[in-house]
DNA sequence: CAAAATAATTAACAAAAGATAATAAAAGAA
DNA sequence: TTCTTTTATTATCTTTTGTTAATTATTTTG
C-alpha cells in the first residue's frame, strides 16, 4: 500500500531516485513515534537507525565522570538523528537520544540508505549535501565558542533556535551552550535588564 | 619526469588509483612552500587549492567585529588546509592561513580531486575517510567546550597536540580554546603549581 | 484539583576570567 | 651582539562564573 506521507518524506531526501530505490525506501522506512522520556538511542546501542524528525525534540546527553547527564545537542523538526558514533566510526554510541516531547520521525536503517546511494551515482551528491550541512552545524558551533562569550552565545543560539527556547529545559540549553543552568539564569536576568 | 616524493604523497592518498589517475594527480599536484608569515589562503579567497602538510604550521584565523586577529585553529604535519568556505559552501573564505613556520606543502586543485573521484567509485570510500575524520575532529572540539572548562581543555590539548605547544605562541593556543592569553598564562602557572 | 516532583531563580561566597597596564622574557632583525 | 619588537607573565581591579543551598515557580501526576 502506497502511504503518500512517505512519499513525501522520501521526495524531500531526493527527487534522483527511480521508482525502483524509491519504493525500496518507502517499504523499509517506517514512522516510528515516541513519548515524551522514550530513548530512540541507547548509549552503548549499535542502532543504525536514522531518525527524522517530523515533529518533536530529542535531546542528546551523555553522563560525565561525575554521573551527571551532560545535554550536548537538542535536535527537532526537518533534523536527522544518527547514531553517528556506530555509522562513522563503527563504535557503540557515547550518547543517549532521549525524546523531551512526543516525537514522531520518519526512519529507516542506515545500511539500505547507503546501498541505494552506491548504486545511483546521482544520489553521491545528496550524501555530499548531508556531510555539508552536517559539517557546517559543527563549525558555527566552535565558531560560537572560539569567538563570543557565554551570553553571546545564548543571544545566538536564542535567534537561531527560536521555536526551541520555550520549549525545552533552560538546564538543557545551558549545558549545549557550555554553562551552568545557574550562569544561565543570571545571563537570562542580565539580558532582561539590558533592553530596558 | 616522474617524481618519487610526489609518488609517496599520492599513495598516502589512495591505494586504490589507476595508473592513470596517479598521472593526473602527479602532473596536476605541485610542492608548494611557504616561507614564516607568508599567507596560504586568504580571506575572500575563492581559491580552491587543497595543501597537504608535510612539514610547517598553518593558522586559520578571522578578524573579529573589535579589529582583533582570532586564530581559530592550528594545522600541522599531515593535516590538510583547505578553503572550506569555497569547497563546501562555495562561498569566499571567511578565513586567512598564514604559515607560522617555514612550510612545505603538496598541493592540488579540489576540482582535479573531486574529477578523479567521480570517475573512481572505489575512491567513494576515500571521500568519505576524509569526511569522517574532518567530522570527527570537530565533534571532538564541541564536546571539549561542553564537557571542559578551560583548564581542562588546556590539558587535553597537550595532551593531543604534544608538538604544537612549544612551537606556537601562547596567545594563539589560547584562541583555540576560547579563552585570552592572560588567561592561559593563569592556567599555566596554576597547572604547574598543582604539579608540585 | 492537590500533592509531589521538577525546574528556575536568587542569594552568598569562592574561584576564575576579562580588561588594562606594567614588567619581564624571548625572539627577530640590524 | 645589541637594539627592537613581540610575546609572556604578573599585578590590580572588575565582572562573570561555579558551587551550594534556599526559595519560588512551574509541571507532572495521581
Amino acid at each position: 500500500m502506497i502511504n503518500l506521507d512517505k512519499l513525501k518524506q522520501i521526495y524531500k531526501f531526493s527527487k534522483e531516485l527511480s521508482i525502483e530505490d524509491a519504493s525500496v525506501l518507502i517499504k523499509s522506512a517506517k514512522n516510528i513515534s515516541f513519548k515524551k522520556k522514550e530513548i530512540l538511542i541507547d548509549e552503548g546501542s549499535l542502532k543504525t537507525t536514522v531518525f527524522f524528525i517530523k515533529k518533536g525534540i530529542v535531546r542528546c546527553y551523555c553522563i560525565n565522570e561525575k554521573g551527571e547527564e551532560i545535554t550536548f545537542g537538542l535536535i527537532t523538526e526537518n533534523q536527522i538523528i544518527s547514531n553517528i558514533d556506530t555509522i562513522l566510526y563503527d563504535r557503540p554510541s557515547n550518547f543517549y537520544f532521549e525524546a523531551l516531547e512526543e516525537t514522531k520521525t520518519f526512519s529507516i536503517d542506515y545500511s539500505i540508505v547507503e546501498n541505494i546511494i552506491e548504486s545511483n551515482p546521482k544520489l553521491q551528491k545528496n550524501r555530499k549535501f548531508f556531510a555539508q550541512k552536517m559539517m557546517k552545524l559543527q563549525h558555527e558551533r566552535v565558531k560560537s565558542f572560539v569567538l563570543l562569550n557565554p551570553e553571546e552565545r545564548y543571544l545566538d543560539f536564542i535567534k537561531k533556535n527560536p521555536t526551541l527556547v520555550n520549549r525545552v529545559p533552560g538546564k538543557y540549553i545551558a549545558n549545549v551552550l557550555g554553562i551552568t543552568p545557574v550562569s544561565l539564569s543570571r545571563i537570562r536576568a542580565r539580558v532582561v535588564n539590558q533592553k530596558k
